[in-house]
DNA sequence: TGATACTCATTCGCATACAAATGAAAAATG
DNA sequence: CATTTTTCATTTGTATGCGAATGAGTATCA
């Protein structure tokens, strides 16, 4: 059946930026990263966060490997090893057998800054998902992995 | 009751980052933006997207109201106004009660591109969530807006 | 009315985020 | 072994995203 030249013209009217998945997402992806700041003692972003803490499960590794493993794009991923580099907290080395890599490994100061974080990274979780009772995190970890 | 040494010490590997809602968040976001983009034909953001959509429904407005209507900040709103602006999407005008306020109003061509990209922006939220079942997206969504 | 507080828009600095291009090095292919 | 393809790291350009500061205009209220 042909929709009728309403039918067409009501579709725009109907639509609602703020019924949108995508616009809750923004949204919520803000909460969090103002959630994790707050918690935070030592002024690292949730990028800087996830790869320290990649880089500590997987060292030594190569900057796109490490990229590849938090998600980042090769340019993301760049600014953000320069950025812990530039304070410390990663130490980078050339690769003996191979000339392009960069290998990454933590350092003391890296190590130390984990340490003392890990508490408030899991209180930034905690007060993320602190609108949603026990049985709702779990149901809502578990959908929102299925959309990653 | 004192902790042992060992159960100090156990606690920083027992965490992984990729396990975090954070880093779902981010990387959930991340996949919806890249979908929106691909769905889109007229070079839109999603931002910029959020903005054309909700000045059509309160138009017309300041910019920071659009700002907060739209869940960004005063500095971000005003990148995104600029850019809509430059393309001819949305028009300014000095508010004559307020002196400090600019009004925004959408162009014709910000309501061309609007009605031209609604099925687009449509067909990004299903793609977003087309790894869910029905039943899966209500649930989703209903939790998503509960940790906004 | 006059001091104070608030709001609006702008700007600066920093930190993601990705597309796209580049050059160097390694791997795969014939 | 030489060509092709991949991979790695870097750089450029564009677009969010927020903190913080600023200046101009408006509102509040003593």
């Amino acid at each position: 059946m042909q929709k009728s030249r309403e039918d067409r013209q009501a579709a725009a009217p109907d639509y609602h930026v703020d019924r949108q998945v995508g616009f809750f997402l923004r949204q919520a992806n803000q909460r969090h990263v103002a959630i994790f700041a707050n918690a935070i003692g030592d002024k690292l972003t949730t990028t800087q966060w996830s790869a320290l803490s990649k880089l500590k499960e997987i060292q030594p590794c190569s900057q796109n490997q490490l990229g590849r493993e938090t998600a980042m794009d090769v340019a993301t991923i760049k600014g953000v090893v320069d950025r812990l580099v530039k304070r410390g907290f990663v130490a980078t080395a050339p690769d003996r057998n191979d000339g392009r890599r960069v290998v990454l490994s933590l350092t003391e100061e890296g190590l130390a800054v984990i340490a003392a974080n890990v508490g408030a990274a899991l209180v930034a979780t905690e007060g993320t998902l602190a609108p949603l009772t026990s049985g709702e995190r779990m149901m809502f970890l578990e959908l929102l992995q299925k959309i990653c």
